[in-house]
DNA sequence: ATTGTATACATTGTATACAGTGGATACACT
DNA sequence: AGTGTATCCACTGTATACAATGTATACAAT
């Protein structure tokens, strides 16, 4: 079936420049793996929607999304089928898909769960987390408190030292469960964090979950993660109240 | 471009054989509406799961599902990405999928995630449940005790019962977040159900539920929902004892 | 024999072509 | 004018073709 003559291309002799300027243009990014291009199609509506570049409830075709990101519709298709499982899109058969758009009820439900689920994280974190995972939730506080003037810069600082105690916590399925009510949050609008007397008050309580997970104790841990999951959902519940008055 | 002339298709005085077998021939399935041939992909694969016809850490494809269910790739990879995202399988870049293998320990971090939010959702469904919906239980307790003795047809109306509670504790998040455990079940083999014993002991563990949502005691419901599901865990670990000896 | 290299093969990732769907629009009829 | 019907159109759902990838195997050189 294949041509099997032994000597069938001496390649050694003859490195061809077109050979070489595929490998030198292959681009390696810095992030390190080689993502598909479903991959990258998730990650940049994702952001687009983070940012609001797509607004809650625009609707999004595959064929302009497959334009606007330079790619064919198929990883177009993958990615908007990924994000509509996780909640970010809504899809209409036949139809596209929208931007989902919560509700205050809607975030009263989100909050719920995270109220349940995050005081859990902590607790489990305080009897589980190694010393030099401690040390890492420590190390991120110590950049929050160095950034609190600068609020853009603390949300990613806040993401971090919540993943970092989800993974201390030791249950992938804890994780995945906050991780899903997470990815919704950009929904929902602006951070708290986006103004410094919230993201004051959230390092504080920062500390002393951190404080309680340092003593090894779950009770404590629990019950300030709680009061921490709290005082954001009144901060959001406040804003919308003001907003709704002065528009 | 279009060919617009007027009269270009007289259908009303041609009423071909054609079009009457595509009328006469779309079958509408009981179920309701038309679903896409992923939405069956999907299905029938997860069936394919839960009933060990494709066992545990097997190595599936793309080729060999498509061929299996008589479609093209296309909706095949759709479905196979759905689940993966669900947990169901894992997926390995180039090399196919795997039916996702859960252990002991996987097990037990499932089962502290449903401890955290069944117990939840009995309190919310005590609180928020219509009449209505709580006759809807005693129904589904009733049937339950009319198969005690049938354990496979127990099973439905044991996820029954569990999906009314989850519906009337109002929240989307905490139903999809248990659901997403839920769905990851199959794989730890057999039920405890298929064993009578542990069939009346569950059975009587839902009468006390139902017990104390018609009392409308979220304490009581929260706290008989937490011992429903330790016990099942607890069965689960004992049957894995025992297997492990006879082996 | 062992190691390094190249080729073959199976399978996934991506693009494209085509059929099917549902809403919108234009038209006829009352 | 208003209503019902047929046609059009943009888009999705599905199939298929092609490129890219990773593993396994065969071969050559030492």
């Amino acid at each position: 079936m294949a041509p099997r003559s032994g000597s069938k291309r001496p390649s050694r002799s003859a490195p061809d420049a077109s050979a070489l300027s595929r490998i030198t243009s292959r681009r390696v990014p810095p992030g390190g793996e080689k993502r598909s291009l479903a991959e990258v199609a998730c990650d940049e509506i994702r952001k687009a929607i983070r940012e609001g570049r797509i607004p809650t409830g625009a609707h999004l075709t595959e064929i302009d999304a497959a334009a606007w990101l330079g790619m064919s519709r198929t990883p177009v298709r993958e990615a908007m089928r990924r994000l509509q499982s996780e909640g970010l899109l809504l899809n209409q058969p036949f139809r596209g898909a929208l931007v989902m758009r919560l509700d205050v009820e809607d975030m009263r439900q989100m909050f719920e769960v995270r109220e349940l689920l995050e005081p859990a994280a902590a607790a489990a974190c305080a009897l589980r987390a190694t010393e030099s995972e401690i040390d890492a939730l420590h190390e991120v506080l110590q950049r929050e408190a160095k950034v609190l003037r600068n609020p853009a810069a603390l949300i990613p600082l806040n993401r971090q030292f919540h993943d970092l105690i989800m993974e201390a916590a030791r249950n992938q399925f804890l994780t995945k469960s906050i991780a899903a009510v997470y990815s919704l949050i950009p929904l929902l609008g602006d951070s708290n964090l986006l103004d410094e007397p919230h993201a004051r008050a959230a390092h504080a309580q920062h500390l002393k979950i951190l404080k309680a997970i340092r003593a090894r104790d779950a009770i404590l841990a629990e019950t300030v993660a709680r009061a921490h999951v709290r005082h954001s959902l009144e901060c959001r519940l406040a804003r919308i109240e003001g907003s709704r008055q002065t528009s």
